[in-house]
DNA sequence: TTTTGCGTTAACAAAAATGTCAAACATTAA
DNA sequence: TTAATGTTTGACATTTTTGTTAACGCAAAA
């Protein structure tokens, strides 16, 4: 056990720091050398594990992808109320987007270079459950009527945005970091009160 | 001047074929060679015009800067009203995204790199006078009640999210290129009925 | 102790991409 | 026409990055 902990996992350790560069600094061309360096191993280990290079990279897409499919599980099938269930997500959403602000990024990035979904069913089962739930809110008078697939984007553009295009957004708003914290911070509430009437 | 016209720039069109692939396609490790061919030129014509593939894509970034700049200027030192400044920001962004959907994300990944802003002063001093507007706006009771930058945060997440992330939302939606372009046309009118009461 | 197998390493090979250069070419000015 | 200048090209050199292989070390099993 203790054994366990101590003692590394060396495949274990490429791939997060693998993702720790993509998802969390968002340098998406770093070689393989880079890669080991940062975590520690020789450059061929990443070729031992994962074959290849372009191996390692569809790999860490799909741990993204279920990732992020894991997430909106989570949500949408609690027996949370509508309310409840966005404020979740949010929270979940801004949790995971301080250690991985460019995973939509770099799962973008993939596609454009031939990556690929590949399982669409599990997705679209669940969200067509919560394009219920939306219309069902909207019936209620709690959220302005529209597309539910409408409500969809706006929530996730509004959560997402601001974090994965953080260096552009900062830059342009000319904020400093803890200014851009700030402002990121206050983000839940800001979707919550455009979201809801 | 019809000789002009008809004899390429060079340069100029291993700027524009750079572009397309970058802003238009979004293959970001597109290579000097891969710009060349699309371009129709010899590839040391990239080097003899811009000396190195980095200071082309330097250029290239700067390029985009200058045109987010002129976007911006050309909505805030108009003289509509708010309402209409938004709505002309939307069919300017609009009309952009379809010829160059990754513009943002290309300076994201290039600002990771090292990329960085140039011309910050111009931009303070827009923002600056837009923010006012804004209040303005929330005191006359037509927008919700938030700091200025996170109405900002709000018009650009909307707007943006949706076009430059369409191969990941697309896809995780399961919707078809034509549907999801009918999702796009209808973006403005939900953007506007999102942030104005 | 020897053997077996896995993880690790360095040295090497191969491939991919960039950059340089001199010669060929075209265009315009003298 | 010739000279001069700027553009284009292919051949070559260099650099960067990736992939392979054989040997090494080490721990557990025989």
């Amino acid at each position: 056990m203790s054994i366990q902990e101590i003692d590394i996992d060396t495949e274990e350790l490429i791939k997060e720091t693998a993702k720790k560069i993509f998802f969390g600094e968002g340098r998406f061309k770093a070689t393989t050398q880079e890669i080991a360096d940062a975590a520690g191993v020789n450059r061929t280990l990443i070729n031992y594990y994962f074959r290849s290079r372009n191996n390692l990279f569809e790999i860490v897409f799909e741990d993204a992808q279920t990732k992020e499919i894991s997430i909106a599980e989570q949500i949408i099938f609690s027996d949370l109320p509508f309310h409840q269930k966005i404020e979740k997500y949010l929270d979940l959403f801004f949790e995971q987007a301080k250690k991985y602000p460019y995973l939509e990024i770099y799962m973008v990035t993939q596609m454009n270079q031939g990556s690929c979904f590949k399982d669409p069913d599990t997705m679209n089962r669940m969200l067509d459950k919560f394009y219920l739930e939306i219309a069902l809110e909207m019936e209620k008078g709690n959220i302005a009527k529209m597309r539910p697939e409408q409500f969809m984007l706006n929530l996730i553009s509004l959560t997402s945005f601001p974090v994965s295009m953080r260096p552009l957004l900062q830059e342009s708003m000319g904020m400093s970091n803890e200014a851009y914290d700030v402002l990121v911070d206050e983000r839940k509430k800001v979707v919550m009160d455009t979201l809801f009437k």
